[in-house]
DNA sequence: TCAATGTGTGACATTAGTGTGAGGGTCAAG
DNA sequence: CTTGACCCTCACACTAATGTCACACATTGA
């Protein structure tokens, strides 16, 4: 596939795609032409990324943050360092953390917008 | 209470502070001198602010927001626009997408550090 | 073959949130 | 009265994500 056909897929910006490339978190062959040329696997990655950068985080942890999500159960330890370890866990708690945020206040979003449709309808 | 005791109290620079005020998303009274004056209740509004930020939400959106989270229950309907009302309807079920996406990854996270802690043990 | 469309690289602009420093008042403690 | 800590405003800088434009080559269809 090739990017313009992995921006649609996406609805995402060719421009993104390249920066997402240039950033290390999507990646691409090349055909003879010099076209980048993406397996069906990265659309699923490109939604994955612009999830995580919606919810704030930066691509520089959404990078390290990948190798959890792939599938392929195969753990090689020698590359897990205990660095790394300490940076998933923090942002696992983070990611707690931001749940929570946003689980209360999507409530007392639509308690208000409750409240509010009582208050049209009383009107 | 002044800028300073906010800031600690909120871990936030004071920077930032007079940054929400500019925004719109905090409100500060004037000493004689002109020094900025908060009431004790702006310390939950900036953790509020600084949550929704954290989230990925903007300041122009958060200023809408807030209204919601004003405990006191009076609604001025005049003040409560369709377009208003399309705004929180639209945020809210945002908010719900990156909760979706957010409890996704922290699973996925956790999964991946519990195999990991169990590889560990195992070698 | 020509035009339209897709792709490549590179550079510059923009926006939001944040950092930092200059220059100048306020105030309390020594 | 002076020093140090706190506050004020203003301005410039920075980063990350994103938009946009210019210019060149590739592909494809009329």
């Amino acid at each position: 596939m090739k990017i313009g056909e992995l921006s649609q897929r996406t609805d995402t910006p060719v421009r993104m795609l390249r920066y997402y490339e240039e950033q290390g978190l999507i990646h691409s062959e090349r055909l003879p032409n010099g076209y980048r040329s993406y397996e069906a696997y990265v659309v699923d990655r490109v939604r994955q990324v612009r999830g995580l950068l919606e919810v704030g985080l930066p691509t520089r942890i959404i990078k390290q943050i990948l190798p959890c999500l792939d599938s392929s159960r195969e753990i090689y330890l020698p590359y897990v360092t205990p660095d790394m370890i300490a940076t998933l866990e923090h942002e696992r708690d983070r990611m707690a953390e931001k749940i929570e945020c946003l689980t209360k206040n999507h409530r007392a979003i639509n308690d208000y917008l409750e409240a509010v449709s009582h208050e049209i309808r009383a009107s």
